[in-house]
RNA sequence: GGGCGCGUAGCUCAGUUGGUUAGAGCGCCUGCUUCACACGCAGGAGGUCACAGGUUCGAGUCCUGUCGCGCCCACCA
């Protein structure tokens, strides 16, 4: 069983990956047969677009799914609408290329067939899930026609809502994309704040030689312009209430109107009223029942209306207004003014404010329960401070426009009678107008907003409306992981639908985890293009390094940075696991062992030949014990990143380099299978379980390695148990054994480097402790310290007493035969040490004198000082003495 | 305008409910190609925890203010 020296992770994960699905492994729902793609493995850039944030997500969903599927938590649903359709895309590019057909050769149709044929094969609910879910997976409309249930569930949705009265359709200013040539709602406008300049305007007054000044934005929409706004209180216009004014270019009378729509502190105290292009200018035109002129049309020119100006850019159009009044002398002047301008999220093209007929979902009435089910608590965010932010969305929610101008989507289930000019909406197509029976029916052409579909993902995927088994067993779900950039978006609306038509949440808990960032700490977008490729880096790094550098960041409320250093470090790591398993493997073949795990994983305890236990096996094993305790609670908690940091630290810095250090003196060759090799077998096995969650691709690989095939055993490390604190592995006297070995050697190591000795040269040393457990361990150890440390410890060598090569701990402290030459720099040290000490008694002194902190702090405290204490006071005394020996 | 968050080692970040000498990775310095691993081993340097107050026996951690940075929401012409 050789392995190569370096790990090479494209060689076994598209492996793994394809031996998961044909074993049915992976589920969401942990109970069924479907399969849950969500493992990080490159995606395609066939069939649609992922960026290495969804691979954060796919890592902490599927850390999370492993380990409840090992724990045996048969319970768990994680919902993640886009990541199931990109992970399966992710999946069928993998396998079709394993199949020989290039990325660049599948498109689309392959990619579908494929879908469906896993589809036939799995049944999977993820699958169906990505098929209704085609609007956010940017699927073609044929799709819907494929597998009509989230159509359905749509239309039943809207339907619901029209009959109570929640969905209405009306006139009102929305926000138009001139580009994408269609309404977008609230949330998809982002505002930018932009250098303009605030035109102040001369409106003459008639019948009077003086004019209203007023202050604008967007001279453009003068054009517009049906009244000019003045407050009723402003003292300086009481004169011209009542009064009318020439609109300038259009030479057309409007009135002055009385309206708190003015505010006298702004600008000149008087508004331009455009009730067809400003929002509030639209509110106030209702309040006045002001004519509405449309000057800009849908492609962002003038209209008809604008006069000469008709068919000009509204840019273009600014420009020559202003160079008309100014010709007139109609510009009182121009200040420069910062302003915030509404783009497009997609297109960052300034939306046009128009007005237009549109369909709205009444909210506040949703809004409500979903209200309360936070408060309640049956629904929780974390971080917690999640939970502010949305109060303040639902307590100021607006109403949800959910008509788009677009042919990709789902249509909206309303016909318009082309007789009476009924609005007939039904779930099926109607034949005849319900009001006057024409036959002369109309579907609306417009289709629903994403999200509008979207929000109805946690029932409509498991059969809703009809009542389903999935339905009643996965609803409501446990927990959420997603992004908060889609916190408004998304959670806040499935938990109104859910609310509204289960009358049950949808999840109790929402995981909400950073935005990942690129090494310049910009946001990885699409749209910035400052995207990773994952591909490239999953090639170059491996999945399971690329995965764990994103776990290792994922602190709860915090974002993301990854780069290649990460990356670099975090395959180091998989390669240090991968080289313990090299060990392993090497050794057991010259011992004579084979394969073997212990039959039952969790109630193995260490053993000894002759009765005798190591003390590096109970060691190792109380650590297990300990690390499985922290582990499973802080996964429990989403605190990934320290789970991360936890088994690194663990494995590498303990596993590796003590115990298999310590072991790889012990095993002999040719021994066959012996305690001390089912010790570390076990161990070992129990190690790769408790990484398996970070590092699926590689621990699957050693660990099917290390299982012997005969074996009755899970068929995956995945399906194994995890481990969890053991009482059997943790009563530990080895524990302070190891302790001592790792001081002494680590005293010597200090030692030599310090006093710059050769390595090769080798030293005698003595070992001064009162302690009779320090010298039993020095002596078992012999062989491994002097290995390790290159000095041989005897207890009957008596040092020059002026050597001063001395190391000392609280136990005890090592005394080195070095040359006279090399002690300046150990000098320096004790003498810096003994400056440290000094000023840990003086302090422990002061707080021991302290009355106030004796009678208040905890006892545990005060103990712990008091123990400090004597230690200082032990190592200072030792400390003077080499300082003393060595001068003289 | 409202809300949220951040400021800890050269860099990127951890730091559970306040408790002793504040951690990690990368980078840096020194020494090692020792038969698992140079994607390695051993040792080391480096921090007034943004600043100023306050609460406390005790503050990186709690409170107030200041400065700097970021994000979200909002119809101020």
């Amino acid at each position: 069983m050789q392995l190569e020296k370096v790990y090479e992770p494209q060689r076994f994960e598209p492996h793994w990956a394809q031996w998961w699905i044909d074993a049915g492994i992976f589920h969401a729902d942990v109970k069924s047969d479907a399969p849950v793609f969500s493992l990080v493995i490159p995606p395609p850039n066939v069939t649609g677009s992922l960026h290495i944030g969804h691979m954060l997500e796919h890592s902490l969903i599927d850390c999370t799914v492993r380990w409840h599927r090992m724990r045996g938590d048969n319970t768990l649903w994680l919902p993640g609408t886009d990541h199931a359709g990109i992970s399966t895309e992710m999946m069928v590019v993998r396998q079709l290329a394993s199949e020989g057909t290039s990325r660049n050769e599948i498109g689309r149709e392959k990619f579908i067939e494929r879908v469906w044929k896993w589809k036939e094969q799995y049944g999977g609910t993820i699958i169906r899930q990505m098929i209704r879910m085609g609007t956010s997976c940017d699927w073609s409309r044929e799709r819907f026609t494929m597998d009509s249930g989230l159509s359905r569930a749509v239309r039943e949705v809207f339907v619901r809502l029209w009959e109570k009265g929640l969905i209405y359709r009306g006139e009102y200013m929305v926000n138009w994309c001139p580009r994408c040539q269609t309404v977008l709602s609230d949330l998809e406008v982002k505002h930018e704040e932009t250098a303009g300049h605030l035109w102040h305007i001369r409106y003459p007054v008639v019948g009077t030689d003086r004019y209203l000044v007023v202050a604008t934005t967007r001279p453009e929409t003068m054009l517009g312009d049906t009244a000019v706004a003045i407050n009723p209180r402003d003292a300086r216009y009481f004169e011209l209430h009542g009064k009318t004014v020439m609109l300038p270019l259009m030479d057309r009378e409007i009135p002055i109107i009385l309206d708190e729509l003015a505010d006298p502190k702004f600008g000149t105290g008087a508004v331009k009223v455009t009730p067809a292009h400003d929002p509030n200018d639209f509110e106030a035109g209702k309040r006045h029942d002001l004519p509405k002129i449309k000057v800009i049309d849908e492609n962002a020119r003038m209209t008809a209306e604008a006069g000469r100006y008709a068919g000009l850019d509204r840019f273009e159009a600014r420009k020559q207004v202003v160079a008309d009044l100014e010709q007139r002398g109609l510009i009182e002047k121009i200040e420069d003014y910062t302003l915030s301008v509404g783009r497009c999220e997609r297109t960052k093209d300034i939306v046009e404010p128009l007005i237009s007929t549109q369909w709205f979902v009444k909210t506040k009435p949703l809004a409500e329960k979903a209200i309360e089910v936070v408060e309640s608590g049956k629904i929780g965010f974390i971080p917690e401070n999640w939970t502010k932010v949305y109060y303040e969305w639902m307590y100021n929610i607006r109403d949800w426009c959910i008509s788009r101008q677009l042919w990709w989507g789902h249509r909206i289930p309303a016909w318009h009678c082309q007789d009476c000019s009924k609005i007939n909406v039904a779930r099926e197509e109607p034949r005849n107008c319900c009001q006057c029976g024409s036959a002369r029916l109309v579907q609306d052409t417009d289709v629903l907003d994403t999200w509008f579909s979207s929000q109805l993902w946690p029932f409509s995927t498991l059969g809703w409306p009809d009542d389903t088994e999935d339905l009643r067993k996965f609803y409501p779900t446990s927990l959420l992981i997603t992004g908060f950039d889609i916190l408004f978006f998304w959670v806040a609306r499935m938990i109104m639908a859910g609310m509204e038509f289960m009358g049950e949440v949808p999840f109790h808990q929402v995981y909400i985890h950073g935005l990942v960032r690129d090494a310049e700490r910009q946001k990885m977008s699409k749209t910035k293009g400052n995207t990773i490729d994952p591909l490239v880096v999953t090639e170059k790094y491996g999945t399971d390094a690329v995965r764990l550098a994103l776990l290792m960041g994922a602190a709860p409320g915090t974002d993301i940075v990854l780069s290649e250093e990460r990356m670099e470090s975090t395959r180091a790591f998989a390669n240090k696991i991968w080289n313990a398993a090299r060990l392993i493997f090497m050794n057991m073949e010259r011992s004579g062992v084979q394969p073997w795990v212990p039959e039952d994983l969790q109630a193995y305890r260490p053993e000894g030949d002759e009765g005798h236990v190591r003390d590096e096996d109970r060691w190792i094993f109380s650590r297990l014990s300990e690390v499985a305790e922290f582990v499973n609670l802080a996964i429990g908690q989403f605190r990934y990143h320290e789970v991360a940091q936890e088994l690194w630290h663990f494995f590498w810095h303990e596993f590796c380099d003590w115990y298999l250090e310590i072991k790889k003196a012990q095993l002999k060759p040719e021994s066959g299978m012996t305690a001390d090799w089912r010790n570390l077998l076990a161990a070992f096995e129990a190690a790769l379980r408790l990484l398996h969650p970070v590092m699926p691709f590689l621990t699957e690989e050693i660990w099917q390695r290390l299982a012997p095939a005969t074996q009755a055993r899970p068929k995956s490390i995945a399906l194994a148990s995890y481990p969890k604190q053991s009482d059997a592995w943790k009563t530990s006297p080895g524990q302070l054994k190891i302790r001592y070995l790792q001081n002494i050697m680590s005293s010597a190591r200090t030692l030599r480097t310090e006093m710059k000795l050769d390595p090769k040269v080798k030293l005698t040393g003595v070992l001064y402790s009162q302690r009779p457990e320090l010298h039993d361990a020095a002596k078992y150890y012999e062989g491994i310290i002097q290995t390790g440390t290159n000095v041989t410890l005897d207890p009957s060598y008596d040092p020059a007493p002026q050597s001063g090569a001395v190391i000392s701990w609280p136990e005890g402290d090592i005394e080195l035969n070095v040359p006279q030459s090399n002690l300046a720099e150990q000098r320096k040290r004790l003498e810096k040490e003994r400056e440290q000490l000094e000023k840990n008694i003086a302090n422990s002194t002061r707080q021991l004198g302290d009355e106030t902190f004796l009678s208040r702090a905890p006892a545990h405290v005060v103990e712990s000082i008091k123990t400090k204490l004597v230690d200082y006071e032990t190592q200072l005394a030792k400390v003077r003495k080499a300082l003393n020996g060595s001068s003289s």
